[in-house]
DNA sequence: ATAATAGAGGATAATTTTATCCTTTATGAT
DNA sequence: ATCATAAAGGATAAAATTATCCTCTATTAT
């Protein structure tokens, strides 16, 4: 459904928004020792995403990846449009050069309703409430034991 | 949502079922003509298919893939199991070792209702029902010119 | 029996995705 | 001003996926 580098964008900027939420910029080391993402995967991942103006980021001491005002409500849509492209939600299920709804694939039908609600799943709440379902331990962002 | 070789699986197994309903068997040069798929490709993934007892094949003159009684009410779900495998379905949508209802990620909640759906979708009809809405004309296989 | 046909199987190539490394640049702490 | 820190950027490597090719084997028509 996601790449992996989708998968992995989405579990860090949850946890970068958390840490914003208490002032906290984080590095691409602690970043990945929350969520188990490979570190120098991750970095690039949110290079290219803070390149696109979808999170803040600042070089040198005390510096780090953010989520402040300027990306408020951000929501995983955007990011996965960032990272994946559109692809999911606008091209065809069974991979013909387009979706088309006058010449519809076999799944077409079946198809529009649940990428309204994979769209629906990654639009209705913020980045920021994801975050705190995570601060509550309502949801987790990896397998390790949290220190 | 599917790799390629899926998606190219599913629309060459509703071919053969639509062809063996009128009681011919394929070859994969035929398929590949009436899908758009790169012949040599579907060649592999059906040879798979057909060693996993998906699909039926035979050698030589008059020979090729067909979907016939043993197959019998075949479901694009079985498919997707046999070439993707079930991590679309059981998998972390976020790429979590696991997916776990006591230690859910921040999708999982959502998640499992479009799964639900999406399983609804690969099982509600039988590959025979799709294969006649192809042979009615209500949907497509490909979007070269028919001939 | 023979020849032609078509899938099976194995090897290989190209491309994309995933992952890592190293050097440069910006920035804050001292 | 200097130094340490951390992201940016570019190059590279490893792995997985997609795609192709060639030989072998089974089968059928003649
Ligand atoms: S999803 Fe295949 S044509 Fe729309
Ligand atoms: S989908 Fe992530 S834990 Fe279930």
């Amino acid at each position: 459904m996601f790449s992996r580098a989708c998968q992995y964008g989405i579990r860090a900027v949850i946890y970068i928004c958390g840490e914003s939420q208490k002032g906290n910029k984080v590095g691409a080391k602690q970043i990945s020792e929350k969520t188990g993402v490979p570190e120098p995967f991750i970095a690039k991942i949110l290079q290219d995403l803070a390149r696109k103006k979808i999170i803040g980021s600042t070089k040198g001491p005390t510096g780090g990846f953010f989520v402040d005002g300027r990306h408020q409500e951000l929501t995983l849509k955007q990011l996965v449009d960032a990272i994946d492209g559109e692809e999911l939600f606008t091209g065809c299920s069974l991979g013909l050069e387009n979706c088309s709804e006058a010449n519809p694939c076999p799944l077409h039908g079946e198809i529009k309703q649940i990428r309204l609600s994979i769209v629906r799943m990654l639009t209705q709440k913020s980045i920021k409430e994801f975050a705190e379902e995570v601060e509550k331990g309502e949801t987790v962002l990896s397998r390790m034991i949290q220190t």
